[in-house]
RNA sequence: GGAUCUUUGGCAGAGUUGGUCGAAUGCACCGGUCUUGAAAACCGGCGAGGGUCAUACCUCCCAGGGUUCGAAUCCCUGAGGGUCCA
C-alpha cells in the first residue's frame, strides 16, 4: 500500500515516479479525491456521532437525576437515523478507496533504471566465467531423462502439465542443495523457520498477492486458504499486526517451501523443462528490518544468494532490474540469473527485493522507535529456487557422454 | 464432530448488576533525581489509528452482526486458544 499522505502531499512528485511503473495517472488523481471525499465524509459522521455521544451522557445524568427525557430521547432518536446514513456513506468512500489504493504498485525508487522488460534490465556484475565445452552442450531436460533423474510424463500423469517427478540422484540432489541452502543461509544469520503452505487472504494481501494477482495462485474450494506462491508470503507475515521493539530487529529469516503457481500469464512460456513449474522448491531468505539498515542488509542478502552459487561453482550475474521488470511490491530488485550453457544464456535463479515500508503498511508491521511506532521495512529473495540450481548443475556440469559430475561442495551433502 | 470455558494496551493481568472505562495494577520502555559510572530506590511519562498548528473530537477491548439513548460489559454468528467427551 502507497503512503496516502505523502501522494496527498506531494502528488506531482509521486505521480511522475508511479507513472515511470506504468500507472495511470488519472487513476492517482482518482486516488486523491477518493481520500478527500473519505476524509469530508469521516468529518459528517464524526460530527453527528460526537453530538450523539454529548447527548448520551446527558441522557445518564437525566435518568439519575430523574428528570423527564422523553424530549431528549426523541432528539436522539432523529440524529440516530442521520448517524447511519453518515457512517454509510463513510463506509462506502473507505472501500472505493481501499480497492482504487490496493492495486497501486510499489513507488520504485529513483536508481530503478526505465525500461520495458528484462531486456532493459542492467547488469552490475558477472560472477565467474562459463567454462568452454569441448561439444554442443545439451538442455537440461535432455540430460535430465539421459540419467533417469527426472520424469516429465509422469509428473503430467499425476497432476497435469508442468508437474514433474525426480528419481534416484535427481531427488537426492533437490534435497542436497536445500539443506546446503539452508545451512549456508544460517551461516550468514538468517534464522531457519518452518512454514505453512496454506495462508489466509488476510497474509497474501500483506504481501501484496491478493488483491491483484488472485488468478495466478491456486485456491482451496472449501475454506479461503491458497497455497503459497513463495515462503515470502507466511515469512514475512509472521508479525502482521505486530508492534516489535526496536532491539528485535533486524529479523533475518530463511525458509524451505514448496512453491505453487499457476503461472497464468505464462502459457507457451518454458514449456519444455522444469524452469517454469507449478510446483517448485525454493529456499527463501526474508528480513524485518529498521529503515536506516534495509539496504545494508539487501547487499547482504544479494551476497549470500550470489555466494551459494560461487561455492556450487555455477557463473552467474547479478542484474538491476528496470521499471518494467519490477514486481508490484517492490521499490527495487536485484535478479540473480545463473549461466545454463545448454540455453546459451543467462536465466533468473534468484530475485531479491527491497519494498520497503510497501508491505509493512499492508502487514500492520511496525516498530516502536523510542517514542514513535514507525513501519519496518520488508525484504526477501531467493537463496536459491532449487529445481533451477539443479538444471544449472545439469548444464554446466554435464560430460560430453551425458553424464554430470557434482559440484564438490554438495558431496557432503550426498555422502560422497 | 459434541459440551463447556476463554480472547482486553509491547507483555502479564483487573474490569461482565450496561453510563465519568480507552480501560486498574505489575513488568517492560522513555525522561529525571541520586551515583565517579551502573544497579537499586524514588519522581514523572507511557495503548493504537485518524484528526488538529496545538487542543477539541472520532474510531478501536478477536472478527462480523444485533439489542439500547448508551456495550469491553447483554444476545447471535464466525475465527483462534484451553478443558472435558466422542
Amino acid at each position: 500500500m502507497i503512503d496516502l499522505k505523502l501522494l496527498q502531499k506531494d502528488f506531482e512528485g509521486i505521480s511522475k515516479k508511479l507513472e515511470r511503473k506504468g500507472v495511470d495517472a488519472k487513476l492517482l488523481e482518482k486516488v486523491k479525491i477518493k481520500f478527500e471525499e473519505l476524509k469530508v465524509a469521516k468529518a459528517a459522521f464524526e460530527t453527528l456521532q460526537a453530538a450523539q455521544n454529548a447527548m448520551s451522557k446527558e441522557f445518564g445524568v437525566y435518568k439519575r437525576e430523574g428528570k423527564d427525557i422523553s424530549k431528549l430521547k426523541a432528539k436522539v432518536d432523529e440524529n440516530k437515523i442521520r448517524i447511519a446514513d453518515a457512517l454509510e456513506i463513510q463506509r462506502l468512500r473507505q472501500e472505493e478507496l481501499e480497492t482504487l489504493a490496493m492495486a497501486i504498485p510499489n513507488i520504485p525508487d529513483d536508481n530503478v533504471p526505465d525500461g520495458e522488460d528484462e531486456n532493459d534490465n542492467v547488469e552490475l556484475k558477472k560472477v565467474l566465467t562459463p567454462k568452454e565445452f569441448s561439444f554442443t552442450p545439451k538442455e537440461h531436460w535432455e540430460l535430465a531423462e539421459l540419467n533417469g533423474w527426472i520424469d516429465f510424463e509422469r509428473g503430467v500423469k499425476l497432476a497435469t502439465s508442468r508437474f514433474s517427478v525426480s528419481f534416484g540422484m535427481g531427488a537426492r540432489l533437490e534435497r542436497a542443495l536445500i539443506n546446503f541452502m539452508l545451512d549456508f543461509n544460517r551461516q550468514r544469520g538468517f534464522e531457519e523457520v518452518s512454514v505453512p503452505a496454506l495462508v489466509n487472504r488476510k497474509a497474501l494481501e500483506g504481501t501484496g498477492q491478493l488483491p491483484k494477482f488472485e488468478e495466478d495462485l491456486y485456491k482451496m474450494q472449501d475454506q479461503e486458504l491458497f497455497l503459497i506462491p513463495t515462503a515470502e508470503v507466511p515469512v514475512t507475515n509472521l508479525y502482521q499486526d505486530e508492534i516489535l521493539t526496536a532491539e528485535a530487529l533486524p529479523k533475518k529469516m530463511t525458509a524451505y517451501t514448496s512453491c505453487f503457481r499457476k503461472e497464468a500469464g505464462a502459457a507457451g512460456r518454458d514449456t519444455r523443462g522444469m524452469i517454469r513449474q507449478h510446483q517448485f522448491h525454493k529456499v527463501e531468505l526474508v528480513a524485518i528490518a529498521n529503515p536506516q539498515e534495509s539496504e545494508k542488509i539487501f547487499d547482504e542478502m544479494v551476497q549470500t544468494a550470489s555466494d551459494i552459487l560461487t561455492a556450487l561453482e555455477l557463473p552467474h550475474r547479478i542484474v538491476n532490474l528496470c521499471t518494467g521488470d519490477l514486481g508490484f511490491s517492490a521499490a527495487h530488485t536485484t535478479d540473480i540469473e545463473v549461466w545454463l550453457p545448454g540455453q546459451d544464456k543467462y536465466r533468473e535463479i534468484s530475485s531479491i527485493s527491497n519494498t520497503r515500508d510497501f508491505q509493512a503498511r499492508r502487514a500492520k508491521i511496525r516498530f516502536k522507535n523510542s517514542k514513535k511506532n514507525e513501519f519496518v521495512h520488508t525484504l526477501n529473495g531467493s537463496s536459491l529456487a532449487v529445481g533451477r540450481t539443479l538444471v544449472a548443475i545439469m548444464e554446466n556440469f554435464q560430460n560430453e557422454d551425458g553424464s554430470i559430475d557434482i559440484p564438490e561442495a554438495l558431496k557432503p551433502y550426498l555422502g560422497m
